[in-house]
DNA sequence: CTGAAAGCGCTAACAC
DNA sequence: GTGTTAGCGCTTTCAG
């Protein structure tokens, strides 16, 4: 920047004033300043502006998705970047895997690089450690799973109504053994959906058979056996509710194997690619991702920009799109 | 940083060091930056940090995709994402919708935030602008596609290769007539796609049907109205090569409506999730994403570290895996 | 409308 | 081992 100044001889803040678009420079000298800039390669630094800056602004925002090669993830993402595009922003993305110890060791790296504001679906069940950063000025927002021991802004989508919807569903075609396949309670969704799925059969006055309920399964290979093993049993459900994408693939090629993909009803949690292509199609309870990531980053900029209003949850509705494989009847009781 | 020096009754340099672990410091000293750190919430400003720095460096690079919404881009992503936390980086991710201007926008927006060295999946076909960064000391890899007027190391899948083996499989079921999808031929790899596939039909000394080569379609819904137009046309193919991932799902679709999916063949080039689950399921041409990202995002820090060795271009191979449409044969002809 | 001086938060170099 | 000084590339005063 200084040998810019030199070689179109005016000064360092001349220079300044011309790539920050400042009015009042003289054309003539804007031109000069832009001839030499060009001739010597010259780019702004913008960390380094950032630094005196007034409000002390980098313009970039950090997003912490739990894994961005899934497609939950990878859709939120893009939305993120096309508003933060818009406001001039950039993003900071990492996965967290469901590790907590990364959730905090991302949030740590982000805040040295001075984020202006960091968005969160969290891995970590204890939030207490942002304390000291709000205190200092940093704004925080959580997406599809709420802060623990923390007061931030919150967008969740309708887990537990739509899991309650999702079984309702499968009951009003005869099910009562319906499956449960979940993750590990401890995440915070995948709870919720459980305890939708509870209240449905409870609603219904069936009774809970725990056989029927397989949670935290390791990975998809012992997940689809073990889903296999329960389809085999004596006593086996006429129906599944996958609770999230990946087991929706799991419970299908579950069905496949034990060819009881057009015997046995299926809805899943979450949307996956292609579902309309698959046969049946896949009945899905939908996640309003635009909706959730529009709402998640609105709010967060308006506290970037100075929002000092109360602490907020907005909860999305899930809708349930019957495509075929929920809609398959139980079979007659003897 | 000097709150913590006054409060601890130390130097600036020594909480220097001390956030730097550097291992000459008293640790009782230690001990006492640390705690004033606590007390006052101190987190080092990393960007502020790299300013002055010897090497300059900021740990971050940039990577410009196509769509991180994409599978194939989310994918990559998640490779370079893992591999640079690795080595202490930290990504800067954006989409570019086969946008020229946007890769520019982009390019010059990392630059502008000091990114050590980018990684680029062109949208643009000249990239010639980028000579001046590179005498400044920038660092780009492509991959996906190649630089154009510009000397840059690269990776690459074996796009030809990959469609020629994909339209001679077809071929070996008896099939002549073997729509092409693909995008716009202004896009690197759909041309190289097409040329394979031009080649196959040539080297079976079998016409090129004009009518057979559908390219640069609009959006989904036209392009599958477009394919299920050829298929209905007199002489239709039997047999349709998709290059690209989500044309993969255009021809599905459209063959689905059409009730034709058991009678003309399908191949597609990219992974596609779930299509082990289609009836029938798909026959693809993998790129092998885990080589290509490990290939690019290793020289791209080797050229960081100071390697000035000839600029390389690596070449992927794909894999193509019969899964099921892709050997439905030929009807006989009459 | 333009420029000089000070300083953002940090680290390099060199004393002590 | 530790502290002091200068300065990274920029923007903010504030004076001309």
């Amino acid at each position: 920047m200084r040998e810019v100044a030199a070689l179109s001889g005016t000064s360092l803040k001349t220079v300044s004033r011309v790539f920050n678009s400042v009015p009042t420079v003289d054309p003539v000298l804007t031109e000069k300043v832009l001839k030499a800039a060009k001739k010597l390669n010259y780019t702004p630094n913008m960390t380094a502006g950032s630094l005196r800056r007034t409000n002390g602004k980098t313009n970039t925002i950090g997003i912490l998705l739990e894994d961005i090669s899934n497609p939950f993830s990878a859709s939120l993402y893009r939305i993120y970047e096309d508003y933060a595009a818009e406001n001039g922003y950039i993003i900071l993305a990492g996965s967290l895997d469901e590790e907590p110890e990364r959730e905090h060791e991302l949030v740590n790296l982000f805040i040295s690089r001075r984020v202006d504001g960091l968005l969160i679906a969290p891995s970590g069940n204890d939030h207490a450690y942002l304390k000291g950063e709000v205190a200092k000025g940093m704004h925080f927002g959580f997406i599809d799973r709420p802060p623990v021991n923390f007061k931030a802004d919150a967008v969740l989508s309708t887990n537990r109504e739509g899991s309650s919807e999702a079984v309702n569903h499968l009951i009003s075609f005869g099910h009562q053994r319906i499956l449960f396949l979940g993750d590990d309670p401890a995440i915070y969704t995948a709870e919720e959906r459980y305890q939708g799925y509870a209240k449905a059969l409870k609603s219904a006055k069936f009774g809970l058979d725990k056989k029927l309920v397989l949670r935290g399964l390791e990975n998809e290979e012992s997940a689809i056996a073990e889903v296999r093993k329960v389809l085999r049993s004596a006593d086996a459900p006429t129906a599944i509710f996958a609770t999230q994408n990946l087991l929706t693939w799991v419970a299908m090629k579950a069905l496949r194997a034990e060819k009881l993909e057009e015997k046995v009803a299926l809805v899943g949690f979450d949307d996956i690619p292609g579902a309309e292509l698959l046969r049946p199609a896949v009945t899905l309870v939908k996640q309003d991702l635009a909706e959730m990531g529009r709402r998640s980053i609105e709010m967060l900029f308006s506290r970037i920009n100075g929002d000092i209003s109360e602490v907020q949850t907005v909860t999305v509705p899930t809708t349930l799109t019957a495509m075929g494989s929920g809609e398959i009847s139980a079979p007659k009781r003897r």
